[in-house]
DNA sequence: TAAGTTAATGCAAATTATTTGCATTTGCAA
DNA sequence: TTGCAAATGCAAATAATTTGCATTAACTTA
């Protein structure tokens, strides 16, 4: 597992401590939407003893950082492929391959808002989920 | 609670049959988001014996038939407001008064599947969750 | 309207998920 | 390299969810 590599400076920029299990979380959740339990057997099979307990705080941290994202339909989480564009994201959920997708959408962002306005509401982050099936699996 | 009202044909449009504990669960979402516990909870002050178990079996048959949303980033569920528009829907969800307010976008859905068309995903559902502060919150 | 059938409920218990406390270790700054 | 704060590991507590089985209730149809 290639985790020494671009992820390393991603945790320093948050002002987070790198250490090993939030390396390995995040680049399991680069290649997927996981939930901690299968985080947990992931990591036991790649030879790292990591501990559920340590999963769960590893994934709050992340998730507080804005570094994932805790998941829509499933409960899972996945990587944050966009930490630079905080307060709103599409996330394109494969549900055969469980391949998590994302991107940002100015438009879709500004049809939010619009949206939010009408109903009185003053929109503080907002997220899609798009489920369906990836160009692959199709 | 008037759980006998506009909920009464709506679960035998769906071939559900319409049994208390259904009724009284849609009613309460119906008023906003809750978890499975927090509505064990009402039901017990409402005089009602409906046990954890029995909540936990409605909201599968609820959310089974698009009659209620499994909430994003909550774990919480609350009524479908649109029985008759599934496949997209708009949530607004109050940060600090929990309530869901729902709605169905056309220009939303629509802008929707360009985006899942241009990463090459085949939709079948989404949901856009927006959270910020309802009109009388702020 | 009174069976009969099927599905829903209630309860107890098992399983699974999540949190907490505390001792130990590790990352990072001085 | 040393020291401090934060992260981890482990055990145990708590909470959430599921399962099995007996009972009850809702619809059908006669």
């Amino acid at each position: 597992m290639k985790y020494y590599s671009v992820r390393m400076s991603l945790l320093k920029s948050k002002g987070l401590k790198e250490t090993v299990p939030r390396l390995l979380v995040l680049e399991l959740l680069s290649e997927g939407a996981h939930t901690p339990q299968a985080l947990e057997k992931k990591l036991r099979k790649c030879g790292s003893q990591i501990g559920i307990v340590t999963v769960y705080r590893v994934l709050e941290a992340l998730e507080h950082a804005l570094l994932v994202h805790r998941h829509p339909l499933e409960g899972t989480y996945s990587a944050c492929q966009l930490p630079d564009l905080p307060g709103h994201h599409v996330l394109l959920h494969c549900t055969s391959c469980n391949f998590v997708r994302e991107t940002h959408d100015p438009d879709l962002c500004h049809r939010e808002n619009v949206i939010a306005k009408k109903m009185g509401f003053a929109p503080q982050q907002h997220v899609s989920e798009i489920e369906g099936l990836c160009i692959s699996c199709r």
